[in-house]
Formats: structure tokens, sequence, C-alpha cells
DNA sequence: TGATTCATGTCAGCATTCTGACATACATTG
DNA sequence: CAATGTATGTCAGAATGCTGACATGAATCA
């Protein structure tokens, strides 16, 4: 195994896909016993905060493309996480909400992922989050605006 | 399209992930008109400043399974990017090395994924960037030493 | 009004990655 | 030395996400 400090090892990007890497190992590893992925977890954790959502703004918030997540809202809709509308009342939108299932299936996901942010961010002072929030932010905003935010 | 402000705008761990989904997508952008992905650009910059690392180390350094390093590595080494013994001197490890076409190869996707970082870190200053880095080892660490990393 | 542009939901096919499994080689330990 | 444990390379099948494509509804604009 080797141990050089290589250029990767002080690269900005690299640490990101990192800690992206392993935050997302964490809560799979504790969303795994509830059955649910993360992708699952996330789409959930959205309804619940706005409900109404499309399955297109759904997509958009979990990070995968509408057809990603259009397979994903059918199985919630048929095991009765879910509902949308048979049909749309203004254009092709299908608001999509959480059942009472849905809901009591969410709260114990949330218990479990909020337990891994608490655990990411042990060790951290209140002015570091906020610091690492507003670096992140930055990285986004330059990322976006520089192509294809445009 | 609602525009509350509601936890997930707040929660570290959602503007991580939507960092490091930007940064892939950013880079996607920029290797694709060189035929090359994200896991295939990782593993010849490992390779570059690691010698002969092996399969198993190649995947462990990309965030990707030793399978799917595999599948990788054959098809590189079919192309003529990468060679390996064809039998181990030690044990079962097989070491990967760049072959010149594979240094070639590298050298353009190197140049595009700098341009990508640059502009991530564009308008943050040094003392930022540091501090972002202590962060982000803070957090790799925090989830690592909390459950598999023992 | 009619044409164009854009966003949506959805189907089908493909690509990538993962999980599971196996044989092998070394290290450790009794 | 024998047994166990750990790590590796590799094959096969399954899951997940993506790209491409299509029809439809709404907004924009000449």
């Amino acid at each position: 195994m080797n141990q050089d400090g290589v250029d990767l090892e002080r690269s900005l990007g690299y640490l990101l896909k990192e800690a992206s890497s392993v935050l997302r190992a964490a809560m799979e590893e504790v969303l795994r016993p509830l059955g649910m992925s993360v992708t699952h977890y996330s789409c959930l954790e959205l309804l619940a905060q706005r409900p109404g959502l499309s399955n297109s703004e759904l997509a958009r918030g979990a990070f995968v493309t509408r057809q990603s997540m259009n397979v994903l809202l059918q199985a919630l809709e048929r095991d009765g996480y879910v509902t949308r509308p048979a049909e749309a009342s203004v254009g092709k939108v299908l608001p999509a909400r959480l059942t009472p299932r849905g809901r009591r299936s969410l709260e114990k996901a949330t218990v479990a992922v909020r337990s891994v942010e608490v655990r990411m961010l042990a060790g951290m002072t209140e002015t570091e989050q906020s610091g690492a929030f507003r670096i992140l932010q930055s990285m986004v905003h330059s990322l976006r605006d520089g192509n294809d935010g445009a």
C-alpha cells in the first residue's frame, strides 16, 4: 500500500468526492435496515417538506433524472407511501403527496439520517459549520454559473 | 416551483451531495469530448501519481468496488492505455502501469479537469480553501471512525 | 389566431455499478 | 506444520440510473 503525499491528496475536488462517498455509505448503512435507499429517503423527505412537488421537481431535488425518479415514484405509489391524482388538474403535472404510511416510514428514517449528520458534524464548531456552508455554496454557484447554469 | 426555506436548505449533508453532484456533472461535461468518464479519468490519474497500484487499490482510490474497477481496467488494458503483468510475481496482486498512450490520453484530461477545479475555487481566498479542506477532512474522519472505520 | 418553444410524464433500451460467489495466495497463530 | 483469517482477481446475475424518444399541455410571440 503506497502512502505518498501526492496531488490527489491536496485536491479539494477529490476530497469533496471522498466526503460525499463516505456520507453516502454511512446513510446507506443506517437506511438499509429500514429497507430504504438514499434516493428513496430523499424523495420522502422532499415531499414532507414541500408537499405537492411534481416528479420532475423531485428528480431535481434528489439529483437524479426525472426518468429515474419516475420509476421510484411508481413503486412508492404502488406500495402506498405516496399518492398522485390520476389526472392532472392543470397541465401534465401530477403533484405528489405522502400518505400517512409514507409519513410514518419517513419518521424512522429521519431519525437515522439525523444521527449520521450529527456524527458528521462532531468536532466542528458552529463557526466552522457555517463556514463550510458558505464555502460549499460558493463552489456550487461557481460551477453552475460557469457553464450549464446560464 | 416552490421556494420555501426548508430544512434541506440548511443541511450540510444535502449541500455536500449537491456540490458533489454539480462537480461530477462539470467533470463529465469536459471529459465527454475526450471520450472519458470520471472513473476512467480517476483511474488514469491515480496510476500516474502512484504507478503500480493494484486493481483493488485503484478501486478504493476511485470510490468504486473492485469489481467495477476490474471491468474498467480490462477495457483500458485491451485498448492499450494500461499494462499489467500476465502473472503475479508475489501474491495475486497485478501492479498496473500507464502506457505512453495512457499518459498522453491523461495529459489532455488533466488540463480539462484542472480547469473545472479552478472554476470551482473561483472567488475563494486561500484561507477559505484551506478551511474547506480541514472541514471536509474532519467530516470524513468523523463518519469513518463512527462505524465502518474501526 | 397559429406557430414555436419549453416542460412534463412516461416508455424502451443501454450502461454502469453493485452484490454474491469462488478459487487462490499470503499472514497469523496455535 | 496445520488451521484460520484476510486480501486479491475474477466471473455471473441483479439493481439502479441514464440516454433517447414520444406525445401532450402551457406559455410566448409574430
